[in-house]
This record gives C-alpha cells, structure tokens and sequence, in this order.
RNA sequence: GGCGGCGUGGCCGAGUGGUUCAGGCAAGGGACUGCAAAUCCCUCUACCCCGGUUCGAUCCCGGGCGCCGCCUCCA
C-alpha cells in the first residue's frame, strides 16, 4: 500500500482510504491567465505520477483537478488586453491542455471549472455567515478564522508567529478583523464580471471553489488533496477551515509537492518573473526528459531545471530508447515479480520515485547482461504504466534506407569494407544512427 | 520579526551511525567491432565549518556560515 506523507500530521502514513481499492484524490489546478511555467510542469508531473501509479498498483483512482477561470489576475489582464475574462481564460487554459498533452499528463477525470460553481459557493457562504464563522465586511465577505479552533493545521508553525508577521492589513476599507480572515465574496467594482449574491454583485474568493467542487464530485471525507507546497498554507488551511465550519467532512489526507527552483536555487515563480516557459521548455527537449529529470528528484523536494539537466537527462531517455528498441520483442513475456517488486517498494514508501527510477536502471543493465525477457518485460512496464514515461518500439525505417542498410550488409558480408562506409555515411547524413547486429544492419532516427 | 527546509563527488540527485554499491549525466581506461555505434566491465573526484555524543558520524546533538522557502497572489 502506498504510504504518503501527510502535511496535515507530519508523517509518512498508508493512505487510510475511505472505501477500500478506490482512492479519491483532488488536486488545485492552475489558475488560467497566462502561460504555464515549469513548475506547473513538475506539480501536473508528480499528480500524474502518483494517479498512474495508484492506477497500475490496483486502485481504482478518481482524480479531480479544477481550473480557476476567475480571478483577480484574469480580470487585470482581460483589462490589460482589453478583453474579457472568459477570452483570456478559454486561451490560456487551451495553451495548458496542449502542454499537459506534450508532458504526457493523463487528463484527471474531471476538471471542474469555477465559474461553473458560483451559486453553489453562494450557498455555502450564505451558510458560514448563517453560522456565524462568516461576516460582511467593506469589501466583500470573509471567513472568521478564529472561529474555527484548529485553524492553523497546516501552517507551518504557530500562528501567532504568523500573525505577529503578516502584512495583511486589518480593518481600514475591508473591514477585516484578523489578518488570518480571507475574503470569501469579492464584491465587484465597476466594469468587472460578478453574479448575484445576497451581499451584493461580485465574485467569489479563490478559497472557496475548492471546497465546493471537490466535496460535489468527491463526496465528503475524501481520500487525498494536493497540491504545491505553496498552497498548504494559506489555501489549503482555508479550504479546511471553511470544511469544518460548514461541518462537513474533508481530506483525509493532504500532499504537497515542491518547487522548480531556476539554477541559482530560487524559487521559479510568476511574481518573480524568473519562469522559464512550459510550452518553450517542451518545444525544447524531449517532454519525457522532464518527466525524467522530475522523476529523479524526490516530489517534496524543491528540484532544479536547467538547460544543463533537461539535456543530461535527455541523453538518459535516448537510452531508455535504445532499450525499449533491443527488447521490443520482450513486451509480451511475462513481467519478472521480483523486478516488480522492488520497484513497487520504492514506490511505495512516499513516491520514492529517484529509488524506483534507479531500480529500474539496475534492472536494464541485468536485463542488458542475462537477456532475461521477463526483466525488460517488467522495466518497460513500469516506465510506462507506472511512471508515464513511454520507451520507443522498434523504429519505423522507410523502404528507402532499409535498402541501404542491406545493400550495406552485403558489402560487409563480402568485405568490401570501403562500399559499407560509404553507405554507413550516406545514412547518417540522412539522419540515421547506424548500428551493426548480429542480426545486421540496425537503424534509428538520430534524436 | 516568526517558522521551516537545504548544504553530498565535474553536474543533477538519493540514502545511511561502521564493514558492497544509490541512480542518471559527464570524464578516463578496457572488452566487443574490419572501423564505428550500441552494450558490458573497470576507474576517478563526496558528504559546508567547528565542537560534542559514540569504539566509530556524512548520517545523532549543539554552535557557526551559506543558500532557499513559507508567513502576501503563486504549482
């Protein structure tokens, strides 16, 4: 069973699933207003992973991802591009459709959308304000989040600490009463989007969407919630909080998952402009390579991308080519347990994927030495079905050069060594890595 | 200011109180090859600094230095 560490205990634990062999897991997606970066790539990468794994392990998995198609950062550059929010967020949300398919991320199951969500969110606030862990301030609606007494679970530390250092102002035109309260309603100035409300025409804050749309298509007390690390605290915390004064059961379980940091070891954020391009990153390099280059960090950790390891880590995907191409021929055989095995307990023990990923590669070498069909029958499965990360097949030679390449045999079979150079280069000059066999003349495309 | 994380060999990146090693990439040598390519074998460079605990610490404790993160929109 797969064991998780959960930011809300802080400890490695087996998932404690609601129903047996069905895990639930809900995931924040992005909000939709400009490009993905590269860290959007390697938090899509590590959910897709851990789906797919639980997949393959024998879960049936339920994934939920939403998008966040309003927003204060939508309306500012609807205005800026002066369109409308739904233009910028139908846009931006094709670009990143189009690079989860590049990654090779699976589609979660459902994507929920938040405009798609409004009333429902309206009837919650109404709710919290009903009960009093809600109240209207200047500006919109907000949550009381003293009033919810384990507020502060997956903060990473004490409140007051946080309270003596938060910046957010109090009281003034919002009418807050702790920096620790968030808005839940935004009301709308002139000129921008809103629905109707009972506090007036606005729109809701991005806390609330979640807890919405993952307990309607989740159900209560569901298995698993992720997200960046970045949003433990404060968006998870208040998706909690507004949970449990709403009285209704929530995650069972949170997971968080680290940065991209750029070469200097900060942080890739938007904000701080230092992004690298998702899209650019995929027109780049082979999208397997990140998967791969993610795949050998830890998901807790923060990972570094670089020119330099997107490029080492593709040169170590053209040989995981060059092993699915020898053993096209051993997909069929049964795969070997013991290989398995091992890699299913690294798996295991917290998406350990660097350990999984090294079994794997001590696994080609044996497979490489003892030809044992079964081993490459396991390796290619779990770097496909359990990892996402396709191996090619035997490669597709057109007519043409699969004449040359025989041609080539034939000098060599009769030692006309200068006619099969020539040959050789007259292949590789067309794009073709050249290789003999024992079974004669191999050819694949040069990547 | 509060809280937390990290500091590993040329690069990326795991892990552990000691005797066998993560793994990948790169580099050097060798085998194989007509020559190559691919593959295999071998090798090299480690655990930020200073104390402490210990028979023994890269791994535990304390201090220091450096980098980073969260507390504010953020994957």
């Amino acid at each position: 069973m797969l064991r998780l560490y959960d930011t809300a205990s802080g400890r490695i634990e087996a998932l404690d699933l609601r129903r047996r062999g069905e895990l639930s897991l809900y995931v924040c997606g992005p909000t939709v207003y400009a490009d993905p970066h590269v860290g959007h790539g390697r938090f899509a990468l590590v959910w897709d992973v851990l789906a797919r794994y639980a997949r393959w392990s024998g879960l049936s998995v339920r994934y939920v991802s939403n998008v966040t198609d309003i927003d204060d950062k939508i309306i500012a550059r609807a205005a800026e591009e002066g369109t409308d929010t739904a233009a910028v967020a139908s846009r931006s949300e094709a670009v990143w459709w189009d690079a989860m398919d590049r990654l090779g991320v699976q589609r979660p199951d459902q994507t929920p959308h938040a405009t798609a969500y409004v009333e429902a969110m309206v009837e919650l606030i109404a709710g919290l304000v009903d009960a009093g862990h809600a109240y209207p301030g200047g500006d919109g609606v907000y949550f009381a989040a003293t009033t919810v007494a384990d507020y502060g679970l997956l903060a990473p530390g004490p409140l007051e600490g946080l309270q003596a250092g938060a910046r957010v102002e109090v009281g003034a035109e919002s009418g807050k009463r702790s920096p620790l309260d968030f808005a839940l309603w935004k009301l709308a100035k002139p000129g921008e989007p809103s629905w109707a409300s009972p506090w007036g025409a606005g729109r809701p804050g991005w806390h609330t969407e979640c807890v919405v749309m993952s307990l309607d298509l989740l159900g209560e007390d569901f298995d698993l919630h992720g997200g960046g690390i970045d949003l433990a605290f404060p968006h998870h915390e208040n998706e909690r909080a507004q949970a449990a004064a709403a009285g209704r059961a929530f995650a069972r379980r949170w997971a968080h998952s680290g940065h991209v940091v750029a070469d200097g070891g900060e942080k890739m954020s938007k904000s701080l402009g230092n992004t690298l391009s998702l899209p650019g990153l995929l027109d780049a390099h082979d999208p397997r390579a990140y998967r791969l280059l993610a795949l050998q960090s830890h998901y807790r950790r923060s990972m570094t991308v670089s020119p330099t390891t997107l490029e080492a880590a593709g040169r170590a995907v053209g040989g995981l080519d060059g092993f699915g191409r020898d053993f096209a021929a051993a997909r069929d055989a049964e795969p070997d347990t013991g290989v398995r095995g091992r890699f299913a307990e690294r798996m295991d023990d917290d998406l350990d994927t660097p350990g999984a990923v090294a079994v794997l590669f001590d696994a080609m070498r044996s497979a490489r030495i003892s030809g044992d069909a079964g081993v490459a029958a396991a390796v290619i499965e779990a770097w496909e079905k359990g990892l996402g990360l396709p191996l090619a097949g035997e490669a597709q030679v057109p007519a043409a050069a699969s004449a040359k390449a025989a041609e080539r045999d034939a000098a060599r079979a009769r030692k006309d060594w200068s006619r099969a150079d020539a040959l050789r280069a007259e292949l590789v000059a067309d794009g073709w890595v050249v290789e003999d066999t024992a079974g004669g003349t191999k050819l694949r495309r040069r990547r």
